[in-house]
DNA sequence: AATCTCAGCTTACAACTGTACGCTAATTTA
DNA sequence: TAAATTAGCGTACAGTTGTAAGCTGAGATT
C-alpha cells in the first residue's frame, strides 16, 4: 500500500471512530483528540498529521453529514417518480434514514444547537441548502410563487427534522406514529397554503 | 439572617451564576462544578451542601426554564384577552421573551438535544406541557376534536421553537422577519386543518 | 544506491477536572 | 449555658486533557 493510500485509510479510521462515538450522550465538544485517536488506533499525537485540530475534524463531520442528507433527498425524488404521494414518500424515506443513520442525524440536530458557533453555521448551512431544493421542487410541482413555496418548504422541512428528533428517543412502532403525525402536519402546512395563492 | 436564609441565597448564587455561564458556547454538560462554584463566590466542595451532584444543579436549571415558559404562556393568553390575534400577540410574545431571557430559552433548546437523557426528558415534558395546554386551547376556540387539535398544537410548537432557535442566532431586524414568516406558516396549519374538520 | 520526506511513535508537562477527608466557626437546639 | 449541627474552607490526589519536542523507519525521489 502506497504512503498516500495509508494516509487517506488512516484518515477514514479517525473519520469513522469519531461517528462512532457520537452516540446519544457524546457531542462534538465532549469527544476529545485523545480519545478519537485511541478508537481509530493511532497516538495522540499523530492526530496532527491528518488534522489540524479537532474542530477541523468537527466540520469535516458536518461536511459528510450533509453530504448524506443531500443523498437522502435525491433517493426520495427517484422514489417519488416511481409512484407514491409525494409527503408519504418523503417522510417514510427520512424515517428510514434516521434509523439507518442515526449517529449521522443526531450529529446534524445536535450541532444545529450545539456551543460552536462555527459547527451551528455549517449545519445551518446544510439545512438551507435542503430548504431552497424543496422550494424550487414546491414552485416546479405546485403553481405558486417563490416566497409563498419558500415559506412552505421552510415550515416542511422544520416540521420533519422536529418529529426526527423525536424520533430518536422513539422505539419501532412509535417511530412510525411520529411519521403518521408529521404527514397530516404537512398536509396541513400544504393545504393552507394553497389558500394565499395568489 | 438566619442560617437557612443564607443558605437558600448561596443556592440562587449557583443557580445564578450557573445561567451566567449558559451563554452562546456553553452547555449544561460544559460547565464544571468547579467553574460554577467560582462564578458563585464559593469554594468548590462546598457546592455539594447545596447540590449532590452537578446533574441535580442542570435538572434544576431545567425546571426553572419550564417555568418562565409556562409564566410566558399565561403572559400570552392575558394579552390575547385584552385583543389583537392569537397567533401575532403568541409569537411577538415568544420573541419578547427569547430577547428578555435568552440564555433561558437557549438552555431549553440546547438541552433538548443534548447529551444527558436525563435533561432531555425533562425539555421534554415541558414542551409536551406547552403542547397540551396549547391543544385544549385550541378545541375551547375552534370546534375541533381532540386528535386535530393536538396535531396542530404540535406543529405549532415545532414551529415556534424552531423559529425561536434561528431567532437566536439573529440580530433585531432578522428577528422581527423571522417571526412574521412564523405568523405567516402558523396560519397555514390553522387553516389546512380547518379543511379536515370532519 | 543515496537521500529526502513524513506518518506515527514515545515522552513530557502544565492545566484542569471531580471529589474524599478533616477542620473551623457560627448558628440552632436542648 | 452546654452540646449538636452544619455551611463553607483548605489540602490532597488521581485522572483527564491538549500539545510541544524530538526520534524512527519505511516509502518516495533523485
Amino acid at each position: 500500500m502506497s504512503r498516500q493510500e495509508q494516509k487517506l485509510k488512516t484518515r477514514q479510521n479517525i473519520i469513522n471512530a469519531a461517528f462512532t462515538l457520537l452516540d446519544e450522550n457524546r457531542s462534538l465538544s465532549a469527544i476529545s483528540l485523545r480519545e478519537v485517536s485511541r478508537a481509530a488506533g493511532i497516538a495522540p499525537t499523530s492526530f496532527y498529521r491528518h488534522f489540524k485540530d479537532i474542530d477541523e475534524l468537527g466540520l469535516t463531520l458536518v461536511d459528510e453529514a450533509g453530504l448524506a442528507l443531500r443523498q437522502l433527498m435525491r433517493q426520495a425524488r427517484r422514489r417519488i417518480e416511481t409512484g407514491g404521494g409525494v409527503i408519504d414518500t418523503s417522510v417514510d424515506t427520512f424515517m428510514e434514514f434516521i434509523t439507518a443513520n442515526t449517529n449521522v442525524f443526531r450529529l446534524l440536530l445536535r450541532e444545529h444547537t450545539g456551543t460552536s458557533a462555527a459547527y451551528r453555521m455549517a449545519v445551518l448551512r446544510e439545512i438551507q441548502h435542503f430548504i431552497e431544493e424543496l422550494t424550487d421542487y414546491i414552485i416546479e410541482q405546485q403553481n405558486v410563487d417563490h416566497q409563498l413555496a419558500s415559506l412552505q418548504a421552510e415550515a416542511m422541512v422544520r416540521l420533519v427534522f422536529s418529529a426526527g428528533a423525536e424520533a430518536l428517543e422513539a422505539d419501532v412502532p412509535l417511530r412510525k406514529e411520529i411519521g403518521n403525525r408529521v404527514k397530516s402536519q404537512l398536509r396541513f402546512v400544504q393545504h393552507g397554503a394553497v389558500i394565499y395563492r395568489n
